[in-house]
RNA sequence: GGGCCGGUAGCUCAGUUGGUUAGAGCACACCCUUGAUAAGGGUGGGGUCGAAAGUUCGAGUCUUUCUCGGCCCA
């Protein structure tokens, strides 16, 4: 039998997919047609989506989290695209901020320049160049996974509309009064007298001066406590004179002891931790006492001390305050709590309404809010603070330590903590916070848990510290009057400076004449112009109103933010407060956030451990649409799992779609015909052909619903399951003797390419979003005067598709199917037959089956040569299998000892 | 150390308000096919639902503790 008599599918499209290398094609081509210029012309007047990038930061490679990250927003906009709306990427880079610095000091340690004789100017000039290098390198890499977005307008944080809209942003708190000045503690060299990152800090071995200090309990709920002394133990003496609490864990036990050794403290009662008792013993020498009393952590509650210094001027209470930071490891279990001299009790003072202030200088001198200290340097101030506690007879013991300690990496000096002046957005002073909470409340998550974690964090979060004391980065627009000390606040000035930075960028404010920001209304002289940048949080929170106010292409507020499960304490949290401060609500109307990329154990990925994949590896072995495909079947609520295993995988699952659409393409030969479902009678059709019709309906109603809920994996998984279960080893196993075998102008093959057709459209727009790169390379194949699958709408089925009765009872035929090819198993295993075509099936049904087998020809069905159903009241399903005997036709290869039943079967015209 | 989230077959995921014997696809094994052919089809094995205790007539599902992992904070 010739193969001419038959029709073999046929096509172009190849098996094997090399997308390594076809890929990249497919990329020139879109650069070619410019396929977001097209994309964006056809969409003209429609309803807009904005998915507003979430900056990356213009340093380094990108890494599998970056990659996941784009391509879920890529795959998002794309979807929407295809639902009918304009939907618009424009992507954007965060750019100021320290890492860069460090890493333009990084290149001068190399080539052993000092950045404090390179002037800021050209300092800052460098790192805007490292930004632009690393942006450019960013670009190609996110072009390279499928992703299509504005490439040639992209925004940055460092472009001078973006530094200009910076200031006139925070114009708005400084106008509003919610900017003001306060106290931080930072950690500070008194040598270089300036502020040190922490990657600028080194530890190394120094010797301190250690105390065992005493507050007296001034009152206390627990009576037992009033008239003892609390001791804390510290190794910077110096940061007494500035406490202003003291802090105990309450899950540890306490004890009460008296004193009996003669000296300052006979007869008198102390406090410790009991897991300390014997160190404190130990080391304050302590021979005789007696325990009075033991107590609950918890019981500190509502005490308060007063400061040893009380009888030479010290009036003030020490409020006694709960810290899980105090631990058992070394001191008596009470710290004491300076929060202009340390983070830990900068936090837990602020917490409880206790603000830092300026208690020692740049130099390392104790300013005039210290009293009896003010001018000595705080390095010689332990003996002194030694000498006065001793007096006050509230020194229990000292000593010396050799622990490790900061130092400064450039002069190697030690380190201390020290509250500068810095900068804050008040969260209460114009209710911030309540504006934030009530926009998360308006606000939709995906998933749905990503609302509390943002609401918890801006329920008790602190005010917003914005000010930062590095040079790249845009100028803090603030002059401060030297006589008055007052901000200057004034619309004016800020819109002057915004004005200059818009035409020159902010480098001018480190340079230029200060009198040029301030215009004609004021004397320089009579004002300090601030040297600090904003910090780099408020130049991303700030995208919004330099990015989607801005652009005529964009809408505010963006129809989604979407970034990694970090972001909520991070661009989400930012943006939110920015926008809420300045305009009232949040600048998204749904927030999608993701999980993080971990090993295929549930790792994070290490050098160390050496599990690091990185997009690259993946791009040279299977190409980005198999890398798409990881990322539409991992469910992005939870860590995402990538290893090779899984990657091999999903490439097999690659395989598996694209032989589907090979089937389908070579069965229309590559003749894409588009159907008319107006004029389409369904019920024309064969009943096979019907069901597939009903399948695809429901599958796209399904498809709406999980993309309504951005919930791909399911959809991903759906497309697969469809083509594997119903396609691949249903319809086309079923349909291949009737389009191979069957004349071309034949009606029922002629309604199995008409519904192959359909198919084959559905799985096309289906799949777009996900398989950039596939779909394409299918639609240029198919059509010459179409220009992208891109540029596409997903496909609506009418209703007439759908019914429900048929699919029932197809779900009953496909029952007796299975318990047939059971049967059919048996006799393969006993070598009886081998192909399903050398089989005979003998079906027994009960009379309730009988109705919807009625017009069923289960030999087509289950591929088989012939069968006969019987039917009986008592049987359930069951099925015998009995060996085809009969001449075997040389076009349908189906076993009959009767005459072929096609009329072109060569048998019958011998 | 604290807060939040998570742990269901080798892998990716389902599993409704607690209710029969926990499902699907892939992978795997065996078989068939050689007219989707570096393809395709069939059958099958595989899970003490992270662990333990508790509530309940009944727990993958509710509670507690523990454990492992992730993010954030310290």
């Amino acid at each position: 039998m010739s193969k001419s008599q038959i029709n073999l599918p046929k096509t172009a499209f190849s098996m094997k997919a090399n997308l390594p290398t076809r890929e990249p094609e497919i990329l020139d081509y879109w650069q070619n047609i410019n396929l977001y210029e097209e994309i964006r012309n056809s969409s003209k007047g429609k309803e807009k989506f904005v998915l507003h990038d979430g900056p990356p930061y213009a340093n380094g490679n990108i890494h599998m989290g970056t990659a996941l990250n784009k391509i879920l927003k890529d795959i998002i906009v794309k979807f929407h695209q295809m639902d009918g709306k304009d939907s618009i990427y424009v992507p954007g880079w965060d750019c100021h901020g320290l890492p860069i610095e460090w890493k333009i000091e990084e290149q001068y340690k190399k080539s052993k320049k000092n950045k404090n004789e390179i002037p800021v100017v050209e300092f800052r000039k460098e790192c805007r160049s490292f930004a632009e290098k690393w942006i450019e390198v960013h670009k190609s890499q996110f072009k390279r996974l499928g992703v299509v977005g504005d490439w040639e307008n992209y925004y940055s944080t460092m472009s001078f509309g973006a530094e200009a809209q910076i200031v006139r942003e925070l114009g708005k708190f400084l106008k509003e009064g919610s900017l003001y000045r306060g106290f931080k503690p930072v950690l500070w060299s008194t040598v270089e007298k300036t502020a040190l990152a922490d990657a600028e800090v080194e530890y190394q071995d120094h010797k301190s001066d250690t105390i065992y200090t005493s507050f007296s309990v001034k009152s206390s709920d627990l009576k037992e406590l009033v008239g003892c002394d609390v001791v804390i133990w510290t190794t910077t003496p110096w940061t007494i004179p500035a406490n202003k609490a003291l802090a105990y864990n309450e899950s540890l036990n306490y004890v009460i002891i008296q004193l009996g050794d003669d000296g300052d403290f006979k007869n008198r009662k102390i406090v410790v931790a009991e897991a300390l008792l014997e160190s404190v013993l130990k080391d304050c020498g302590i021979k005789n006492y007696i325990k009075i009393h033991t107590l609950k952590g918890k019981e500190f509650k509502n005490t308060f001390c007063n400061h040893p210094f009380i009888k030479i001027g010290y009036e003030y209470d020490i409020p006694m305050l709960e810290a899980r930071f105090v631990t058992t490891d070394q001191g008596t279990g009470i710290v004491h709590c300076a929060p202009s001299h340390g983070p830990d009790d900068f936090n837990l003072c602020l917490n409880n309404g206790i603000k830092a202030i300026e208690t020692v200088d740049g130099d390392g001198k104790y300013t005039n809010n210290v009293k009896l200290f003010e001018g000595i340097h705080i390095f010689k101030a332990n003996s002194i603070v030694i000498e006065k506690l001793k007096e006050q007879k509230n020194l229990l013991s000292n000593g010396e330590l050799v622990h490790s300690y900061p130092h400064s990496w450039r002069s190697k000096a030690p380190l201390v903590h020290r509250a500068t002046p810095q900068w804050f957005i008040s969260m209460e002073s114009h209710e911030l916070r309540s504006k934030a909470l009530k926009a998360i409340d308006e606000t939709v998550f995906f998933p749905s848990k990503g609302k509390e974690r943002l609401k918890s964090m801006i329920e008790t979060r602190p005010d917003w510290c914005v000010s930062r004391q590095r040079v790249w980065g845009v100028p803090l627009p603030i002059f401060v009057n030297k006589k008055t000390k007052e901000i200057l606040v004034d619309d004016d000035v800020i819109e002057n400076i915004a004005s200059i930075y818009e035409n020159e960028g902010s480098d001018c404010w480190f340079s230029d004449d200060p009198q040029r920001f301030l215009g004609n209304k004021y004397k320089a002289e009579e004002f300090d112009k601030l040297s600090d940048i904003v910090e780099v949080w408020f130049d991303s929170g700030s995208t919004h109103s330099f990015v989607l106010e801005k652009r005529e292409d964009l809408k505010w507020p963006a129809s989604m933010y979407l970034e990694g499960s970090d972001q909520h304490r991070g661009w989400f949290h930012s943006s939110l407060l920015e926008s809420c401060g300045t305009r009232g609500r949040a600048p998204f109307e749904s927030i999608l956030s993701h999980g993080f990329v971990v090993d295929g154990k549930g790792l994070k990925m290490s050098k160390s451990l050496g599990n690091v994949i990185a997009p690259d590896d993946i791009l040279k072995k299977y190409g980005a649409d198999i890398l798409r495909i990881w990322v539409a079947s991992s469910n992005y609520a939870e860590d995402l799992r990538i290893d090779y295993s899984i990657l091999d995988q999903h490439a097999e699952s690659y395989r598996k779609i694209r032989n589907t659409f090979r089937y389908l393409l070579g069965n229309i030969n590559d003749n894409f015909e588009k159907i008319n479902f107006d004029t389409l009678n369904v019920k024309d059709l064969p009943e096979l052909e019907q069901l597939m019709l009903h399948k695809i309906y429901v599958l796209n109603n399904n498809f709406k619903r999980y993309f309504s809920n951005y919930d791909f994996h399911n959809l991903y998984k759906e497309l697969l399951n469809f083509c594997t279960v119903d396609l691949s080893s249903f319809y086309f196993d079923i349909r291949k003797d009737n389009l191979y075998c069957d004349p071309i102008d034949s009606k029922k093959r002629k309604s199995t390419i008409l519904t192959l057709n359909i198919i084959l459209n559905a799985l096309l727009k289906w799949f777009a979003p996900i398989l950039s790169f596939t779909t394409e390379e299918i639609f240029r194949l198919l059509f010459n005067d179409q220009k992208s699958i891109h540029l596409e709408k997903f496909l609506e089925f009418p209703d007439k598709f759908k019914n429900e009765k048929l699919n029932q009872n197809w779900l009953e035929l496909i029952k007796i199917r299975n318990v047939c090819n059971i049967s059919i198993e048996e006799k393969r295993t006993s070598k009886e037959i081998g192909s399903s075509l050398e089989a005979k099936l003998k079906i027994n049904l009960n009379q309730k089956l009988s109705e919807i087998t009625k017009n069923i020809d289960f030999s087509e069905l289950c591929i088989t040569s012939s069968a006969e159903i019987a039917f009986n009241q008592n049987s359930g399903i069951s099925v015998e299998t009995i060996k085809a005997e009969g001449l075997k036709c040389p076009l349908c290869w189906k076993i009959t000892e009767k005459p072929c039943s096609r009329k072109t079967c060569p048998i019958n015209s011998e």
